[in-house]
DNA sequence: CATCCCCTTGTTTTT
DNA sequence: CAAGGGGATG
């Protein structure tokens, strides 16, 4: 086919192609409906994205408000923001570069009046959808049909992820089925809630804009027509209500022809199939888009070759997929270091100790990460990083927004922006303790429903419900006080500016007594909460420093679609703390993969399902290719979970890594007779693993015996101590402290142990005693 | 209506 | 081992 558009263009300029190989240029240079670009990892993607945004620009062929480009993370967004402005300047501005979910949010807002919601929606966070969910369950006793929150809901979402809705599954549903007649029951209740609440949760932001556009075409329209270049990261991770939405946006206009689409991906980085993300939507694309273009990207720039040889042929072990080879131009660099624990406990301080070792030679701790398969496993390792004074930060976990008093606050906000919000509204009605208990919350709702007039309105009528003078008054000033804070956000004149969020957060918390009360509790947890509301109200200052215009309902989405990933904080001295899924898309010089064992990578779960084990493959690939520089695999042979100490194996993916590019500390192997005992037995290895036990042997046995951790927590108070005094510390026994630093609660002792070698230690918390 | 205590229950990843 | 629910008590 003939690229006559191409050539009646200025071309790009060789400054955007500088220090670009062939596939990369190609990439940006490429004109045409289509273009898929299979990106390896660390190949340079969002490199080639922002050049062939910026090569849109410079030759004409896009205003910058015709360029929607969408990301996995808000991190990422940010990311291409700042690098197609250094190469653009603020035409950058114009653009749409946003999540898939920011996206829609920002169209549903614009569009919900058309469809029957009001622009001030909520979002339902996995919280609030387990909240509803638990109440319906209940309510209906469907527990005894085996529902739980869990599955009732991950069912919901896989459906509303294939557009299926509540009535569209009751068309095929079989109701003489019990359970499923009573599914169908959960999900409709589920759905009418939502929409009486004015409320969306995280599916339905994609699959009710793809409704949206397909049930109202003059809505879709305009999109259509402003979107004329489309570029979508990590396609392999798309689902099929995003795929419809990308399908709807790149459909023909009146008198315009579909929008141009670029999409980014890799199918050996697909690990989201649990979310509904069907690897089908890459693998198909060139059937999907017959004119489509594929680019391969498999010059890497980020890892060593010994990590991108271990990277390649784990993934060789996937079948069905297209052959890559992952390559640079650099070195082999490091081998990779094997260490297996006696413990979960052991195998964080080897993590710890490493570190260490890692900052003594010169790199930051902000470049080291360390990666598990499930957040359970953060505990063993925070435990020892306290203990061995290693700055270090959780992503994702349980997170500032999902904490209870987080939610306190955000629901007061809430209650305000959106009335509708029944949920949110119960939410405070007796947070903090007013005496407003279930039984007048039920016939405060039995009122609304009785009249047809929200909860939150129900409030203003506590006088004709007829409870007592003090209930009634305590929901009264709870309504007034909602009605003051409205009245900020929207005032009455139209010229008047809206009261910042801060302020609005502030009269709320304080009016309300929510600050009182966390004051004057003797709780030593309160304190924490009440420095967690200050941590809110200082992000809400933030906020508005970035956000002049901002409104409150501006900050509400903002904080609703913060994900794991977006809270990285790149100046930040720490090492960071992810599960393998947060670690998609990052890198860093040097990466601890924790927990390569059976049951836990592959994941039990689903190492039976089908395709399963594949995909936990995936997630080890991603894992090893997050590495620049240094790469640690680390396991250990016992593991606690729910108060039990269980005998763990190796992973099967560990012998996938050719023998000769892991050095082991500590194999596998040796740690039999005399250290575990019986385990070594249900430990054997393949015969791939023998090279490396050799290798290891060198070391002395008592050296990584002395290294066993016991997984106690103490507290020593203000012990003092100073450079040279002998301590005897629980599990590395005796040493002389070389030198203390730090004050009071964060003092640190850095000891030369006779056996174990040096450490640093929290003084505060290690098991340590002076002799 | 609030608080305390016992019991059950659950074991993956998340926008 | 934890958190969350349910029941009994103040």
């Amino acid at each position: 086919m003939v690229q006559v558009v191409q050539t009646s263009l200025p071309t790009t300029s060789s400054s955007l192609l500088d220090g670009l190989n062939p596939p990369q240029r190609e990439a940006v240079l490429h004109r045409g409906p289509a273009l898929l670009i299979v990106a390896g990892a660390g190949s340079g993607k969002t490199r080639v994205l922002t050049h062939r945004i910026a090569s849109l620009l410079e030759t004409r062929e896009a205003w910058p408000s015709q360029v929607l480009a969408i990301t996995f993370t808000n991190k990422a967004a940010g990311e291409m923001r700042e690098r197609v402005r250094q190469l653009v300047g603020h035409a950058s501005d114009g653009m749409w570069i946003s999540t898939f979910h920011s996206a829609c949010v920002r169209i549903l807002r614009r569009e919900a009046e058309v469809f029957g919601y009001a622009s001030g929606f909520t979002i339902y966070d996995s919280g609030d959808t387990r909240a509803l969910l638990k109440r319906i369950i209940k309510e209906h006793e469907a527990d005894v049909l085996g529902f739980s929150v869990a599955n009732a809901g991950a069912r919901i979402s896989k459906l509303k992820n294939e557009l299926v809705d509540a009535e569209t599954f009751s068309r095929e549903v079989n109701l003489a089925d019990p359970k499923e007649a009573m599914f169908l029951t959960i999900f409709r209740e589920y759905t009418r809630t939502l929409q009486a609440a004015n409320a969306f949760d995280f599916d339905d932001l994609i699959a009710q804009t793809v409704y949206l556009f397909r049930a109202f075409p003059h809505v879709a329209e305009p999109y259509r027509r402003r979107f004329r270049h489309i570029l979508v990261d990590e396609y392999q991770d798309t689902n099929h209500a995003q795929y419809a939405l990308i399908r709807e946006l790149t459909k023909p206009a009146q008198n315009l022809p579909g929008a141009s689409l670029t999409v980014v991906g890799d199918s050996d980085q697909s690990i989201y199939a649990f979310r509904g993300a069907d690897i089908r939507n890459i693998v198909e694309f060139e059937q999907d888009f017959p004119q489509a273009r594929v680019v391969l990207l498999e010059q890497n720039y980020r890892s060593t070759q010994t990590i991108l040889d271990a990277a390649n042929a784990v993934i060789a072990n996937n079948f069905d997929r297209k052959p890559k080879n992952l390559f640079t131009a650099d070195g082999p660099g490091a081998k990779i270091t094997g260490f297996t624990g006696y413990s979960g406990h052991d195998e964080a301080q080897f993590v710890a100790d490493e570190i260490e070792q890692l900052h003594r030679d010169g790199t930051e701790y902000r470049e080291v990460a360390v990666f598990y398969r499930t957040n359970a496993q953060t505990r063993a390792l925070e435990e020892i990083l306290i203990r061995s004074a290693v700055p270090y930060r959780i992503l994702g976990g349980t997170k500032f927004y999902e904490r209870a008093e987080i939610k306190d606050a955000m629901a007061y906000l809430i209650s305000v922006a959106n009335p509708a919000d029944a949920l949110a509204v119960r939410r405070i009605l007796n947070t903090p303790k007013r005496g407003i208990g279930p039984a007048t919350e039920t016939q405060l709702a039995s009122f609304a429903e009785r009249n047809g007039i929200t909860f939150r309105a129900a409030l203003r009528h506590a006088k004709e419900i007829g409870f007592g003078p003090k209930v009634a008054k305590a929901i009264t000033d709870l309504s007034d006080l909602l009605d003051e804070a409205t009245a900020m956000t929207a005032p009455p004149e139209p010229d008047m500016a809206p009261i910042p969020v801060f302020d609005v957060l502030k009269l709320l918390m304080q009016k309300s007594g929510y600050i009182d009360v966390l004051r004057a509790s003797r709780d030593p947890q309160d304190e924490a909460r009440m420095e967690n509301v200050e941590e809110l109200l200082a992000v809400t200052k933030e906020f508005q420093r970035n956000n002049p215009d901002g409104q409150l309902i501006d900050f509400l989405t903002e904080t609703a679609l913060v994900a794991a990933a977006d809270e990285l904080d790149d100046s930040s001295g720490t090492v960071s703390l992810m599960t393998l899924h947060t670690a998609k898309g990052l890198e860093f010089k040097a990466v601890f993969l924790t927990g390569i064992e059976e049951d836990l990578l592959p994941h039990r779960m689903s190492a039976n399902e089908p395709g399963g084990a594949a995909e936990e493959r995936r997630l080890f690939y991603v894992g090893i290719t997050r590495a620049r520089e240094r790469l640690y695999l680390s396991l250990a042979m016992t593991r606690n979970s729910y108060g039990e100490t269980s005998v763990s194996a190796p992973s099967r993916f560990l012998a996938e890594v050719p023998a000769d590019l892991i050095e082991w500390r500590q194999s596998p192997g040796m740690t039999g007779p005399g250290a575990g005992g019986r385990v070594a037995g249900s430990l054997a290895w393949g015969s791939s693993s023998a090279s490396g036990a050799g290798a290891a042997a060198e070391r002395p046995k008592a050296d990584w015996g002395a290294n066993r951790v016991t997984g106690r927590v103490r507290d020593n108070g203000d012990l003092e101590l100073a450079p040279g005094d002998r301590i005897r510390h629980d599990d590395f026994g005796e040493g002389r402290v070389s030198a203390v630093t730090g004050v009071a609660a964060k003092r640190i002792a850095e000891v030369q142990f006779d056996t174990a070698g040096r450490k640093r230690l929290l003084i505060k918390v290690a098991p340590i005693t002076k002799l």
